[in-house]
DNA sequence: GTGATTGTTGCACGATCGTATAGCAGGTGA
DNA sequence: TCACCTGCTATACGATCGTGCAACAATCAC
C-alpha cells in the first residue's frame, strides 16, 4: 500500500494530532507509536523518520494541547472587551467550560502528565505553562485594581478555585455544571 | 535463591507497598510486575501467585493509598477537639500539609488515574473516593452552621479550593507554602 | 526524459511486557 | 519421622513495545 504523499509539515501535524486523540482516548499505556500511526493513518516507521523518536512526538503533543488551551483563553479575554472585570470573569469562564472544562482533555493532561516522569522535556513544558497561568491571573487581577499587597495571595486562591473547579468538572460532569463553577468563582472574586 | 517465607497477608502487604513505592518513583510506566516484585524482593511470579494479575495489585494499592489518606485526615479531625471551626480547620490544614501535600503522593495519584482508563476497578473506586471528601465537607460545613440553602455550593468551593492549592503545592512546592495556602482557604472560609 | 531528492512502507531486531506452570523448600500436624 | 500443604522461585511463552534499515514511489530540478 503506497500511501499517500504530503509535506512534511503537514504529515507533522497529522502525527501530533492523531497522538492528541490517542492520549485521550487510550490514555498514556495505549500511546504506542503503532497505535498512533495507525490514527494518523500512516505505518510507525513515520514516527521516527519526522520526529526521531516517540518522545519527541509526545513533546510536541504537549506543545499543541498547550497552544490550543492559550488560544481558547486568549481570545475569550480579548472578545470580553476593554472593561477589566468583563475581561478577568471572561477568563474564569473560558476555563470552567468547553473545550478545556472538558473530560477528553482532562484524560490527555493526565496522559501527558504521566510521561513526564521519565521524560524532562516535558516537564520543563509543564513548569513553564503553569507559571504562565498563574501571572496571566495577577495581570488581570492588577487590572481590576487589587492592591499589588494582595495580589499574589489571591492570584494564588483564584488560579487553584480554578483549577479544582475544573478537576471536578471534569472527573464527574454530573456532580454540577459550568454555570454553577461560575458563579461560586464569581463570589470569590467579589471577596477580593 | 529460596527467598524467605511469610504469610501470604504479610507477603500481600509487602506488595502493595512495593507497587505505591514504585508507582510514586517511576510512575505508571514503570510499574510492571517485574519492577514491583524486585522493588518487594521476591520473585515476578509472587504477583500473579498472591493477586491474580497486575490490575488487582493496582487496585489494592489504590485502596492502601486512599486509606492511609482517610486516616490522616481523621486523625486531624479528631485531634482537633470539639469546636466544629476547629476542626474544620484540621480538616482543611490536613489537605494542605504532608503527608498529603506532597510532590511523591500527588505523582502516585496521577498514576493511579492514568491506570483508571484501563481498569475499571480503580475508575469506581476514584469516584467512591471523591464522593466522600465533598461529603465530609459537607458535614463539618454544616457543624459550623452554614445554612442548609448555601451548604451545596459553599462545599463544592471549600473542595475545589483545597484541591486547587494542594495540586500547587504538590506541583512548586516552592512557590508557596502550606502556611500561605491554610491562609488562602481561612480566608475563603471566612467568607461563608 | 532522467537523475536526484525525499516521503513512505514493510520488516526485522532486541527488549520488555503479563501470565502460566513445573518444581523446590520451609513450616506443620499426625 | 514423614507426608502434606503452601509460599516461592525459575523459566518459558506469546504479545507488544521502540527503533533501524533497505527498498519503493512520488515529486522536482534540469
Amino acid at each position: 500500500m503506497p500511501g499517500k504523499r504530503t509535506s512534511a509539515a503537514a504529515r507533522r501535524r497529522d502525527l501530533v494530532e492523531a497522538a492528541v486523540r490517542v492520549l485521550a482516548e487510550r490514555g498514556a499505556a495505549g500511546a504506542s507509536v503503532r497505535t498512533i500511526a495507525a490514527a494518523a493513518g500512516v505505518s510507525p516507521g513515520l514516527v521516527t523518520h519526522h520526529f526521531g523518536g516517540v518522545d519527541r512526538l509526545v513533546e510536541a503533543a504537549y506543545d499543541h494541547v498547550a497552544g490550543r488551551v492559550d488560544e481558547t483563553l486568549a481570545s475569550a479575554v480579548a472578545s470580553a472587551g476593554e472593561d477589566p472585570r468583563a475581561r478577568l470573569a471572561a477568563y474564569v469562564a473560558a476555563n470552567l467550560a468547553p473545550p478545556i472544562a472538558h473530560p477528553e482533555l482532562l484524560a490527555t493532561w493526565i496522559a501527558l502528565w504521566n510521561l513526564a516522569r521519565r521524560d524532562a522535556g516535558i516537564m520543563a513544558r509543564h513548569g513553564h505553562h503553569y507559571a504562565a497561568f498563574r501571572e496571566r491571573i495577577e495581570e488581570l487581577l492588577a487590572a481590576c485594581g487589587v492592591p499589588a499587597a494582595r495580589l499574589r495571595p489571591a492570584a494564588i486562591g483564584v488560579a487553584a478555585l480554578i483549577d479544582g473547579l475544573w478537576l471536578e468538572l471534569c472527573l464527574s460532569p454530573g456532580s454540577f455544571d459550568a454555570d454553577e463553577a461560575r458563579g461560586i468563582a464569581a463570589d470569590y472574586l467579589a471577596t477580593l
